[in-house]
RNA sequence: GCCCCCGUAGCUCACUUGGAAGAGCAGCAGCCUUCUAAGCUGCCGGCAGCAGGUUCGAAUCCUGCCGGGGGUACCA
């Protein structure tokens, strides 16, 4: 079990021992600031180690000492506030065991009086982020590669206004580009009315697929295909209308699956929606010198000094590009949001794109351009064979949330067959298993699709943070009356799982700011596990409800705590958590 | 060729930006007449790709090599 320890959390029981720490090391003439010491200490990741650790090893040739005399020499030292209950000096370290009441009595009112609150912050007040997640392709099927952006940035989102921040989700669909050429040229070869209205991206898709194949051997079509696009993009009516019926079919498929992920958007002007601005942007870049032709009558944005990729702004044959779409993209989003700061949510295949999108800007004469982010995450890979083709050479979410439904259902009519609502339950924590899976692994991984990993239920999975939500729930129902702080015995909260699971909630806003800071909903997946899995195992020791009774306010509470943060950590991830399953 | 990312237990992954190697899964052995066994306990499992360097201290920073992935001007 990795325990996180509050190293750096703003609580009191931890500044008490900073200040104590810095008190015994100016006993040795040795000058620290609070914020250094607290800098300096640290979580021991094993058992037997104490809650946080002060290592002693840089200030060795400053005092001249070995780490472990320095260390014994403080634990002499050091003067023991209420919230400790001892220091040890083992090898170079000090390590420090917190009073469990002391820090109980600290965190658990904070959290009970706050409840969904308990985490937020100011740090974003009065700060608007634009946020550019999901992206699907227009008339191409929503893949579980595109899950990773969705629920990424969806996360983000609820991150990012916890901590205080405006958000604006934008989905910049991908309604435009050259593959409408090749779509409306396979459609006008090999389309039928009667599969587009039943099934329109899997029939879409199959055009798409058709025409790549067919192209190997006619390189005509290729040509049809540019010439097709040329058409629309100058507006002729009948691709137009096409393209119309093309978008708005995906995107009601696409509407179906967000909401099955309790995904939203605050915009979804796509690539199509800049249009209009493309040759105002063109020709103010052209007037200004920014852009200059390059090779074969295209325009380009030169990037860095000579031999670096130039960023392409339009195309020999006069087309334009999606880095010209963005660049309209990003100029729209900070005139009509005057955002602090915008988020790329999009795969590492494209960090050359982005940093050549934000050079670009900053050669625009932007300097709200390193205000631009591109938050970036690995391919989620389709390593060997079988799992692959179902439908095509990428494996549909409808599929693989079907299945996780599907799973589901079995396990509940076998572990609790009298649930009620089980279908709505079933969706939770069927769609939650998938969203977990892509969330518990940091984003620049890669990650390879399995099915059982993407529908795993037992260990580190989402349908374990909801079956303990679930749990607890269900125990705090039984309890059934409003617990009054006053007859809480604080002195009952002593064991080692008591003791680790009050600084786990203690520590839990620091976990949100990381979160944030680093854009890494990993993070908050992994605080979660591990409140968990400490309240399972004291769940598994103590007897709550029919227990000692003096102790039962006290873990009652606790427990309470446990399910606030479970519940909104859930919420912050993108899964529901169910009160049964 | 050049640039970027990755390499930690059989498998999937953590280690809070330099400090004491840790989970889950799989395997083995246990725990349900008691608050939900989607749970809990124990065992097994490591030369952190390899070789150097910086440092009191490296999985973490630097260099080289090996292996995997991605990118590299008219796709997105």
């Amino acid at each position: 079990m990795t325990t996180v320890a509050p190293a750096r959390s703003g609580t009191v029981y931890f500044r008490e021992v900073c200040e104590s720490t810095a008190g015994a090391l100016a006993g040795l003439s040795c000058h620290r600031s609070l914020e250094d010491v607290a800098a300096m200490y640290e979580a021991p990741d094993r058992k037997g180690l104490g809650d946080s650790a002060f290592p002693c090893f840089p200030l060795a040739k400053e005092l001249k000492m070995a780490p472990q005399e320095i260390a014994s020499q403080l634990a002499g030292r050091m003067e023991r506030p209420r919230s400790v209950t001892d220091v040890r000096a083992i090898g170079g370290y000090l390590n420090v065991w917190y009073k469990p009441e002391i820090v109980a009595a600290e965190v658990l009112p904070i959290i009970a009086a706050q409840g969904q609150r308990y985490g937020s912050a100011e740090e974003g007040r009065g700060r608007t982020i634009c946020m550019d997640y999901s992206h699907p392709n227009i008339a191409k099927p929503f893949g579980v590669g595109h899950l990773r952006s969705t629920v990424i940035g969806h996360s983000l989102k609820r991150i990012l206004e916890k901590l205080g921040y405006s958000t604006i989700g934008i989905n910049h669909l991908g309604d435009w580009g050259t593959q409408f050429g090749k779509l409306i040229v396979a459609f006008r070869e090999w389309g039928d009315e009667g599969k587009l209205a039943a099934e329109p991206i899997a029939h879409l898709y199959d055009l798409y697929v058709r025409f790549h194949a067919d192209a190997e051997s006619d390189p005509g079509l290729e040509e049809r295909a540019r010439r097709e696009f040329k058409k629309l993009e100058d507006g002729d009516r009948d691709n137009r209308l096409l393209w119309q019926r093309f978008r708005d079919l995906s995107l009601s498929e696409f509407e179906r699956v967000y909401r099955r992920l309790g995904v939203t958007f605050d915009s979804d002007a796509g690539e199509a929606f800049y249009n209009e601005r493309l040759s105002p942007l063109i020709d103010r870049l052209v007037q200004s010198g920014v852009a200059r032709s390059g090779e074969d009558g295209a325009l380009i944005i030169p990037i860095g000094g000579e031999g670096e990729a130039p960023l392409l702004l339009r195309k020999a044959d006069g087309a334009t590009l999606y880095a010209t779409r963005d660049l309209a993209a990003a100029e729209y989003r900070y005139d009509t949001y005057h955002f602090d700061r915008c988020l790329y949510i999009v795969g590492s295949a494209q960090a050359l794109h982005f940093q050549q999108l934000f050079a670009a800007l900053k050669a625009m004469g932007h300097d709200w351009a390193e205000r631009m982010v591109h938050v970036e995450f690995g391919w989620v890979k389709f390593a060997d064979t079988m799992m692959s083709t179902r439908r095509g050479n990428i494996i549909f979410l409808d599929d693989v949330l079907a299945e996780a439904v599907e799973r589901t259902k079995r396990i509940i009519a076998d572990k609790n067959p009298a649930l009620e609502d089980a279908d709505a339950v079933a969706e939770a924590v069927g769609v939650g298993a998938v969203v977990f899976w892509q969330l518990s692994v940091k984003r620049q991984k890669d990650v390879n699709f399995d099915w059982d990993d993407a529908l795993a239920f037992d260990g580190r999975t989402g349908p374990y943070l909801q079956y303990t939500h679930a749990r607890l729930s269900s125990l705090l129902a039984k309890w059934g009356k409003p617990i009054s702080m006053d007859r809480v015995a604080w002195g009952h909260l002593n064991s080692e799982e008591e003791r680790k699971l009050v600084l786990r909630l203690g520590d839990w806003p620091r976990a949100i700011q990381v979160a944030g800071r680093q854009y890494e909903p990993q993070v908050l997946a992994a605080a979660l596990l591990d409140t968990a899995q400490l309240y399972n195992t004291f769940y598994q020791k103590v007897r709550i409800l029919d227990g000692e009774a003096e102790a039962a306010p006290a873990r009652i509470l606790l427990s309470d705590c446990v399910r606030q943060v479970l519940a909104e950590g859930l919420c912050l991830l993108g899964l529901q958590a169910p009160h049964q399953m």
